[in-house]
DNA sequence: TATGAATGAGCCTTCATTCAT
DNA sequence: CATGAATGAAGGCTCATTCAT
């Protein structure tokens, strides 16, 4: 289980990064429809040329603009991709319409609903989850992006595992935290494995099978 | 659970790559130990500067042989890369020295057992693990290396969770490669994450998290 | 013989060589500068120093510009020997200024002529015939360019030779075409073997050789 | 036409180079024995990849040795060149088995059958042309190794048209060296252009046309 | 805003030749 | 005589970034 529905109460993740020597946004529509083509251009040439084969020249080509252009909005490629990536990363936090609400299901229902939220974000940003595990290794910076979004999954497992410990419905001796990352990093692992890397399973066996040993390792009373 | 005790009949895993192309090997004694200078010369430099910021002449230098020499045996970086992986590779399939064999021990000791092992190897390779994720996502060449090794584990898991099935000990519902792929992918990423990438936890914690949520997750019964 | 005056439905030659692949041409004048005084650089370092030994080092500094600006305009010493060889062919297949018309002049003086522009032309660009005759041996797109020059020359005076024989006036049972490519390389070769490989002969000598047993080849009359 | 029959009082050529530098021939017969597998090796590599593209490795290879034994009789890649050269240079100009001699035939049976020769000559020959067309034009010692064949050929060819002359037979007032060069390049380039770039031509073709357009250049008297 | 020409540091790679065994 | 490991200078090429127009 991964991205459970939000909570009012819960931060908006910070900045990728510190936005010092950011470009001035654009201040003309006409800026702002370069800006747009380059992002979206930017996305196009990572996905299909990987970050380090993916040269500028190739992104503003695919933009339609000029290289001057480009640095009219952004100061590097690591910048753009920033751009990129923040798209990518709120679909991720926030996948849109979870088929439950916490309130109304089984904590089954909505681990089962979470991680099935959690698997389609992420099959629909697949490559570009190459790409950030990619620079994820080089680049500190995105380092700590790609922690931000486990260390998001993982505290809001976390208090839903809390929080079920707490209404006596799983093994209390386990570690919320360490458990939670565990549980995470499976469910993360797998759909990196099948929808990056191309091993063979289906939506629904991931979900099945995530949902049960998820549950199954909580020791959840069913009933 | 991961690597476990490897059974006799088991096959040894074929060569990591086509070995078409390669350079011959040396036929003296002389040549050996340069080829050797250079398998231990390229480790320490990959582990320090990163496969992409790696140099050859970093790596000859370290060696103490001249550029010629690395191109006498090698035929690219790519390929001492291959021959350094292969190292590790094999401290990573087959740990040495399990501390219980399978036979008189509990099914949650062979877990515990198998896991402490699979993290304790993963923590002597971590740098190499670093990198060798880092060219999988790059090069299909090592993308099939990587999986290679997942799959080794994986099997291997698979056929300890029929076993115990068969055995009537834990839950008969699960597709056990499913969940070998799942509960290998839990501990994998958890050793990337604390080893490669800083996550905090310490051995022990890793071990028992990572051991309890496998028994849980198969619902073995304890006795 | 060999180059006579074109005619108005001779078609000019496809270019030298496929143009895939070729950088885009310059769109500024500033561009169109830097990338002629390149291809100029380039004659000047190929004829002095011969097409392998020449280094694009030398030809930026000969151009006065920065390495990066010859890859910004050619992809590789072969493109760049293209663009200079193609300004050679021109001359070489229109020389300019033929001093007789074929229709006022006796064919012996159409001949003469003839030869005449031909081992001029040869005469200025000798160094760069053997650039050519170098890379021919090496390389298929250059052999095909050096075969193109042949051809074209052999063609035309092959249907030279015809409209001779056609006015009874040379021998009718040369075959016009082969007849044509083995006068044509003895002019060729003679041409070769004093400009480029230093054999003693003066132009006259040159000229009158060749035009007086290309005349009896044919059986030329005399009127 | 090219070579005639040699006649007594002509000389043998110099050797191709100075023979200083050169390493001692081998005093043992297997030391002969790894001396000739390597020409014969060279000759084969030389054939296969060009002058330029053959390395040294491959020579040894074909020929079964060690590159240490290479130097051993062979100072350079030059020198061993020279050696292949030589035993073809012997072919060419000696070509063996004239179908007729100089006295009981026609003045054009002689020039047909000298044709035939050389063209036969340099048809066996002609991947090794190649390779002394291309180093030629690098190497003047080699340049001088080709002049030295041409001269040979035109000095001889040149006896020739001064005998006819001096009989009456030809045209009198073509200078006998000047024509000689010019028909004997006719005849080198047409076996050049056919045998080596491919150009198409039957050998009849080319005996035929080269001899009649020699014959009628030199206005050979027929009876 | 938009353009695109100019820059240049720095890496990988080749292979003829030497020489210790 | 035979072997083959060791050598290292030298040059082609890339591409993010700058800046004059």
């Amino acid at each position: 289980m991964s991205p459970r529905g939000r909570t009012k109460t819960e931060q908006e993740p910070p900045p990728l990064a510190d936005t010092s020597g950011l470009r001035a946004p654009p201040v003309t529509a006409r800026g702002a429809r370069t800006r747009s083509a380059l992002v979206t251009a930017a996305r196009v040439v990572f996905e299909r040329d990987g970050y380090l084969d993916a040269r500028l020249t190739d992104i503003t080509a695919e933009a339609g603009c000029s290289i001057g252009s480009f640095y009219t909005y952004f100061s590097s490629k690591d910048e753009i991709l920033q751009a990129v990536i923040e798209v990518a990363q709120d679909d991720m936090l926030h996948p849109g319409h979870p088929r439950v609400g916490e309130d109304e299901a089984s904590p089954e229902v909505v681990i089962r609903e979470s991680n099935r939220a959690y698997l389609e974000a992420y099959k629909r940003n697949a490559k570009l989850m190459i790409i950030l595990e990619q620079v994820a290794i080089i680049d500190p910076k995105f380092r700590a992006v790609r922690r931000a979004r486990s260390a998001a999954f993982a505290k809001r497992n976390a208090r839903g595992i809390k929080d079920l410990q707490d209404a006596g419905l799983v093994d209390p001796e386990l570690d919320p935290y360490m458990a939670s990352m565990a549980l995470s990093s499976m469910v993360g692992r797998m759909a990196y494995n099948v929808f990056c890397l191309g091993d063979k399973a289906t939506m629904k066996q991931l979900v099945e099978t995530t949902t049960r040993l998820w549950a199954n390792a909580l020791l959840l009373k069913v009933d």
